[in-house]
RNA sequence: GGAGAAAUGGCAGAGUGGUCGAAUGCACUGGUCUUGAAAACCAGCGAGGGUCACACCUCCGGGGGUUCGAAUCCCUCUUUCUCCGCCA
């Protein structure tokens, strides 16, 4: 959620960078700034009127205690009329005040300069490429089929069991599954990241920080007995931590990694795009958290794409790194940086990770601050990435690294799995 | 699930109808002292709205009520703790 301050002070800029998105935002921002006034017109009415009843209430109290009854019974009919004019301003006030909330919530954050104008994936402007396409034996398979082959993954028994995009991973890739996992987690703790053991269910204030709330909630399951919502990504908890907290500037930066399954409703869809592992209803996924000071957002995020570059390295997994352009920008992100694995086999490029700066925007639902060298609470800039996303790194490596004898395990995993060929 | 107690500023913790946005301690900031640091002492120090700045308004877990006036009384919800029950 933008800042009414900041629509205020750079009403013409913003409109200009929303335009990225293919957005017009002119309206919504001209009716931001006028429910503002209306709102602050409304607050200023009713505070004076509360003054003036305050004030009486405190001569009254000073009547009866002189022993001045009747002048005191006089005054008191004069609250009465305050009370009610009070409760009227109070209840236009709120009106107000809902709207402009409403309104807000509707805007998306506002892109970087850096960020590409353009529409779809399309756009996208990939910014840096690496590691090697290997050439496959003839014949190779998509790892939906290599998956069956090797008796790892069970899509109809997940089938049975759940529905579909509910996958039952078996015997080595459980284990390779779970390798990725410990290895991932390894590698952000190294990175100075504090791991986190977090709920896969959160409540709806959490919904309402980090954005998926109030207008996707149809993304998420819902547990309607409890009103609680199974989480689409660690984000949500993960950056739930820190709602309502105002931190010190020592406290920065803060890091955190946390494994956790996924759940995602997604609207369905069928074909060779979204098969196998490639689009799921529950998938693992461990991921990346910084709060940052915003003097350091920017230099953060660059960090975060070094250490999933380093990851893919060791991986040695053909990868690029996409800057999204406006039209496929999240909606709370000013930036973002998409991680996309080369699949020899399906012959596409499928994402894995996505790394982004959210500046204040979340800050400022979450009421994260810290106190900063002047004393004055600031908002904190917050950020994440996946680090990685499970299914579609294991599509990659099992494409990738398939020959005719059998699926190579990456050396760096071998230490996680105990085995080295899939067969 | 049953019985009881509690929720107050960054933290701890007083405060049971008016002068309470709230004692005190810790933390923090500035100063004195010191070669420097620590200690000691002095001063400052909650958040949000509003204002050029003041004034002023709101906030004592959330919501509602009583009252001229509520942190304080009542209702309700949530959470925490203690005891009992049940259970991995």
């Amino acid at each position: 959620m933008l800042q009414v301050a900041y629509i205020r002070d750079n009403k013409e800029d913003i409109v200009k960078r929303l335009a990225k998105r293919n957005i017009d935002a002119t309206q919504m921002i001209n009716e931001v700034i006028s429910l503002d006034e209306a709102r602050r017109s409304l607050q200023t009415k009713l505070d004076s009127t509360k003054a003036e009843s305050n004030s009486l209430s405190k001569e009254i109290g000073n009547l009866f205690k002189s022993g001045e009854a009747q002048k005191a019974n006089l005054l008191k009919e004069k609250t009465t009329q305050l009370k009610e004019t009070t409760k009227t301003l109070e209840q236009e006030l709120n009106y107000k005040a809902d709207e402009l909330k409403a309104l807000l919530y509707k805007i998306p954050n506002v892109p970087n300069t850096i960020v590409p104008a353009g529409n779809t994936d399309e756009d996208n402007e990939e910014v840096f490429r690496e590691g090697d396409i290997p050439v496959l034996y003839d014949g190779a398979l998509p790892h939906w089929e290599l998956a069956k082959k090797y008796d790892i993954i069970d899509f109809e028994l997940g089938n049975k069991i759940t529905g579909a995009g509910f996958p039952v991973y078996k015997g080595k890739g459980a284990k390779l599954q779970r390798a990725l996992i410990t290895y991932f987690l390894d590698k952000n703790t190294e990175a100075g990241y504090t791991e986190f053991q977090l709920p896969h269910l959160v409540n709806e204030a959490s919904g309402f920080g980090t954005g998926q709330l109030p207008d996707k909630e149809g993304q998420m399951y819902h547990v309607t007995a409890d009103n609680l919502y199974l989480i689409p990504t660690a984000e949500v908890p993960g950056t739930n931590i820190f709602r309502d907290t105002l931190l010190a500037e020592s406290d920065l930066p803060i890091g955190i990694t946390g494994y956790t399954p996924c759940f995602r409703r997604e609207a369905g869809s069928y074909g060779a795009h979204v098969r196998g592992l490639n689009r799921l209803h529950q998938f693992d996924k461990v991921e990346i958290l910084r709060v940052e000071h915003p003097n350091n957002s920017y230099n953060a995020l660059d960090g975060m794409v070094e250490h999933v570059k380093d990851i893919l390295k060791e991986l040695k997994l053909p990868y690029r790194i996409l800057r999204l352009c406006g039209g496929d920008l999240g909606f709370t992100s000013a930036l973002t940086y998409d991680f996309e694995v080369f699949s020899t086999a399906q012959d596409r490029w499928l994402e894995i990770s996505s790394v982004s700066n959210f500046e204040t925007f979340q800050a400022n639902r979450l009421k994260l601050r810290f106190k900063n060298s002047e004393g004055k609470n600031e908002l904190c800039h917050t950020l994440n990435g996946s680090s990685l996303a499970l299914p579609r790194v294991l599509a990659g490596i099992l494409e990738n690294y398939q020959t005719e004898d059998g699926i190579k395990i990456p050396e760096v995993l071998i230490p996680y799995t105990g085995f080295d060929m899939i067969s």
